[in-house]
DNA sequence: AAGTTATTTGCAATAATGTTGCAAATATTA
DNA sequence: TAATATTTGCAACATTATTGCAAATAACTT
């Protein structure tokens, strides 16, 4: 709760009850977060809307960041290697699980360096595995 | 032509205008896909539906497979590395450009090992960067 | 080549997801 | 506590995806 309240003093956003909830969820969360979570968990009552609006303020403030996926979902996940705002840096593997379809941080496996061919900068990597974890097996 | 038409009956799939319409651009385009870049070079006429299910056919048969993004879009690429029905294993990165949005298959930049954690069992690996490429720098 | 069967397509309806403007409610500032 | 700035919820709308079913088309058989 300290926490909660500290990340969001910091990026200067006014505290309010939806803010909290959604950061809270975050924090608790082992993994990644799709919208359809977040709207299920708050079920307490929040509009579809300000879950948007919330997670795109979380985003630009470098407090979440979004994790690629394979199918037309945006997953979302605290940021947890000093992101600022507007500038990702999130170099850990994440890793879906085809069975339980559960999104998980693996911050300890980090991504290898790439070399890219000439004239290309890179901005963000993500790399994304999908197999069956280690619950499913 | 040939090779369209070899793909397709690999595959065991009918013939159709459609199949053969979607198919050849995925064989001229030189990077991915997203859906609406199909329906738009495709209007000579196909119903929505025809290419949501020409595309999930062709995923499920291993001639194009759906490369991770962060919006929630899906793109779709051929698979170039022999991929099977149901096991994909397209190992090269993928770059996003962030000013001019399109998507390259970088046939040459092949991604590294990684090592997992005790229990997880990978399938499938995607390398997606962003950032800025040769021709927007 | 024509008829039969199996597959695919398009339409229509429906669902799910994302966006915008604006007034009311809430948080911050002074 | 009042004034100001920000955020929320509602409503309407836009976009994107899914499903059932009849008509159209492709593949198969003889």
């Amino acid at each position: 709760m300290e926490e909660l309240l500290g990340i969001l003093k910091k990026n200067q956003l006014s505290i309010t009850a939806g803010r909290k909830k959604i950061l809270e969820l975050f924090l608790k969360s082992p993994g990644a977060l799709a919208h359809a979570d977040i709207e299920k968990n708050t079920d307490a009552g929040f509009d579809r809307v300000t879950v948007y609006r919330t997670l795109q303020t979380f985003v630009e403030k470098g407090i979440i960041h979004n994790i690629p996926t394979t199918d037309n979902s945006i997953l979302y996940a605290l940021c947890k290697d000093n992101c600022e705002a507007g500038h990702h840096h999130d170099n850990h593997v994440h890793f879906i699980c085809d069975v339980c379809d559960k999104t998980i941080c693996m911050d300890h496996v980090s991504i290898p360096e790439v070399k890219l061919p000439k004239g290309f900068k890179q901005n963000q990597i993500d790399l994304v595995i999908s197999g069956i974890c280690d619950q499913c097996k």
